[in-house]
DNA sequence: CCAACAATTCGGTCGTGGCCGAAACGCTGA
DNA sequence: TCAGCGTTTCGGCCACGACCGAATTGTTGG
């Protein structure tokens, strides 16, 4: 009877999560972006009431963030915390015994390019951390990353300007093991940052509804390229 | 609409951790030792025949393991995975809105030193990571480590032998954010040999029944001596 | 000012699941 | 072989909480 406690407060906010409906929210939330409620409620396949029930504890135990815009109210994740707990969750929940796993097509779309909180998942950000391992641009070990002296020189020609912090060496990203293919991608402040510049130069772009990446012809041509991606990327190795 | 299915998986486990007794058993497990039902069941303070019905659900979901041995069972967390997962949770937990927080005199040695999973943490742990990282011997930085040329002279001399990952340079440990104190300690495969050889010299020792790590007179001078903490350590900053 | 829509509150139903008592099982040492 | 202990199984009770229908609040546009 040791820390009872501490077991409590676990539970308290576990619990949360760990309730159907409000797993889906979250998982929906995990794209990045604010959702209101109206669509939190179509991801989780409940009524507006119940939704509006789920999403007061959530956002009172501050797991999420509200924002009140017009008539809409936008929700989103309320810390990198939290989504860091929510993606060891789903990890734990990959490897588990063989679950329920009907991949449709929408799903295929996820496993290629997604977001994951404010970086890329998939196949797509599997392939740039290999290619980019592979250059020697930046080393990958025990879930963290280094960007090497060369690897800085290649992200300033891309356009992302690694602060000091790279200069005197230090690690600046880490890696997250990929949900859906179980390898690790780049995530940290140099994958959210690759991720933002992405965007920025179209090559990859959100769709609606939904955390799955659409990638543009420009992307296509810039991934292959300058990030020297096999052409058999999409392929699981 | 989209990913119901992987919101349910998640769901699935998340509400097995999601119940107060069984959240203190997996929380009891944190300590990296494994341990009989009946002394799971007296840390969630539930009866024997609830704890049972507990375990065997968390061992269905490969959560936790188990070992026959004679007429008792051991149990322990199934894998790095899962105790990251719950160690996450913790840290969402500690810094949600303040809940309840009764800091008895037990958990007053837990927040001096205790182990998490397999690695040492608590003010001690947070102390010699300053004190590594002040002397230079590592660099922490976005929840990554780096051993430097002149750490892995250090480590060599303590008695830890660092094999040729350290030699590339290549990181080799990452940081986890204290669940009681809020600041980063060591974790990761250099976390873990330093929990072993500090446990093989004598340094700490296990409590019986708790997670709480003994410092012992000779581990007092070892790690204010080798490892250079200030007299005041056990303060905190 | 009213219609339309987003979101919330209230009230009531119902199912899931945690809990314990009692009893059975299995292993060990005398 | 039996007593004792750790653990599990069974059965029944009970409470918590998810859910929806109906009604309310608040905001935008006509």
């Amino acid at each position: 009877m040791s820390n009872i406690a501490s077991g409590n407060t676990i539970a308290q906010v576990t619990s949360l999560i760990g309730d159907a409906a409000r797993a889906n929210m979250l998982a929906a939330l995990m794209g990045g972006q604010a959702l209101t409620a109206g669509e939190l409620a179509r991801h989780a396949g409940v009524t507006a009431q119940t939704t509006s029930g789920h999403l007061g504890k959530l956002a009172e135990a501050q797991l999420i963030a509200v924002e009140k815009q017009g008539r809409h109210r936008y929700y989103r994740l309320a810390s990198p915390d939290v989504a860091h707990a929510i993606h060891a969750l789903m990890t734990v929940a990959a490897s588990g015994p063989k679950r329920h796993h009907p991949i449709g097509p929408r799903d295929e779309a996820l496993r290629l390019a997604r977001t994951c909180y404010d970086h890329m998942a998939g196949r797509l950000a599997i392939a740039v951390a290999d290619a980019l391992v592979d250059k020697g641009y930046v080393l990958l070990a025990d879930g963290a990353g280094l960007v090497t002296g060369e690897g800085q020189r290649f992200f300033c020609d891309f356009g992302i300007d690694l602060d000091e912090a790279v200069r005197s060496k230090r690690p600046l990203c880490r890696t997250c093991l990929d949900w859906s293919e179980r390898r690790p991608h780049l995530a940290g402040r140099l994958g959210s940052v690759l991720l933002e510049r992405a965007l920025a130069l179209g090559w990859v772009g959100r769709a609606v509804e939904s955390r799955a990446l659409r990638i543009t012809r420009a992307g296509e041509a810039g991934f292959t390229g300058t990030f020297g991606l096999p052409s058999d990327w999409r392929a699981l190795k």
